[in-house]
DNA sequence: AACACGGCCAACCGCCTGAAT
DNA sequence: CATTCAGGCGGTTGGCCGTGT
């Protein structure tokens, strides 16, 4: 009934392979093509099952894969596709050139995943973790503390928890398929559920006389839960929907020793930053410098927000995973701003 | 120096799918 | 239709290695 499993034969070795191993089976390989993996291991003099050589080469021995650390791109791309493909590593694989599925995974599992949670992210649906939601906190805080302080280092003007609670009853709204959003001359939009590539984004503002404002945001990006820009209205006080016009020309490339921030710098009254948590924050108001301080290591130098005459930018972090991080929040605002633009959602 | 611990990742395991018989 | 097989996929494991105590 069925197969039986291939490596089940007695004598075939298991574990690490060594490098002669490695030589006989490329040697094989590149002498006549792998077509038969079953019989290929007995014609090489390989004392290996099939699979395990399947497995060796296309995951280490294959000459198109591409070694070392993942590019900043590349990290983006799998978050990406993570978020539209869920645990489909071979189809995340396919759209990166030179990396393998188990690669991926492994990258996933023990780099991104722990970086999502970090951020108060659910590294499976991509949305804020609705887990962390205390009813009783919400309960004993409706005048949010204004002593909290956010990853960015500077206080919110929203309660966050306030933001999850609206977050869960809209999506039990959300069970129904569709949303409305609300637009500012009254009109309103549908959009489909939040599994859909459509994803809505949660915004919600609270404005000086301490009335909280709830809308959603369409954003048509699956990082619409990461921190994220969009227009804010100083007239109204009110979060209204992206004037695509006022947005910035260009955001430069973003390498991860170097972001630049010059389009922010000439265009800060127009934007308000929403991180994950739903701390909101005038993008004028932020305290880069503190926030990069606070992702230095000790054992790194100190990032720095810099200026010349051109443009200002983050430098000066040794530590790869500080620029990493870094680049990885601002880049991300580049991402809502393009899916805002390709989404067409405001025209 | 010795040990404990945790992160990382290559490799394995079990299951699934589709083709061949 | 049932069985067998090869290959593919995602989850898990085990050992290596760096770091902290």
């Amino acid at each position: 009934m069925g197969r039986s499993p291939c490596c089940e034969k007695n004598g075939l070795k298991k574990g690490p392979w060594t490098a002669e191993e490695d030589q006989k089976l490329i040697e094989y390989i590149q002498k006549n093509g792998y077509g038969n993996w079953r019989t290929l291991p007995k014609n090489a003099g390989l004392q290996r099952c099939g699979k395990s050589c399947r497995l060796r080469w296309t995951n280490y021995l294959r000459p198109d894969i591409k070694r070392g650390r993942f590019s900043f791109e590349e990290e983006e791309t799998i978050i990406q596709l993570h978020s539209v493909l869920g645990n489909k590593w071979s189809a995340i694989a396919a759209r990166l050139p030179g990396r393998t599925d188990n690669e991926i995974k492994n990258y996933w599992n023990t780099h991104i995943r722990k970086r999502l949670l970090r951020m108060g992210i659910d590294p499976v649906t991509h949305n804020p973790r609705l887990d962390l939601l205390d009813i009783s906190s919400i309960l004993s805080s409706s005048l949010y503390s204004q002593s909290h302080t956010n990853m960015f280092g500077v206080q919110p003007v929203v309660n966050p928890e306030l933001l999850r609670l609206a977050a869960s009853l809209l999506s039990s709204q959300r069970n129904q398929n569709t949303t409305t959003f609300v637009h500012q001359n009254g009109q309103e939009n549908q959009f489909g559920s939040p599994h859909q590539v459509q994803e809505n984004h949660l915004v919600q503002l609270q404005n000086q006389d301490h009335q909280t404002l709830i809308q959603e945001i369409p954003s048509c990006a699956p990082l619409s839960n990461y921190p994220s820009c969009v227009q804010y209205s100083s007239e109204s006080s009110q979060l209204m929907e992206p004037n695509v016009d006022q947005l910035p020309s260009s955001f430069s490339d973003v390498n991860p020793q170097t972001c630049a921030l010059n389009d922010w710098q000439n265009n800060l009254d127009n934007f308000i930053a929403i991180d994950n948590y739903g701390y909101h924050q005038h993008v004028s108001d932020f305290d880069f410098n503190s926030h990069l301080s606070n992702l230095s290591t000790p054992s790194s130098s100190p990032a720095h927000l810099n200026s010349n005459s051109n443009s200002t930018y983050i430098t000066g972090s040794s530590s790869t995973e500080d620029e990493r991080e870094i680049s990885y929040c601002s880049n991300l605002f580049k991402y809502e701003y393009q899916e805002i633009l390709e989404s067409n959602a405001f025209m």
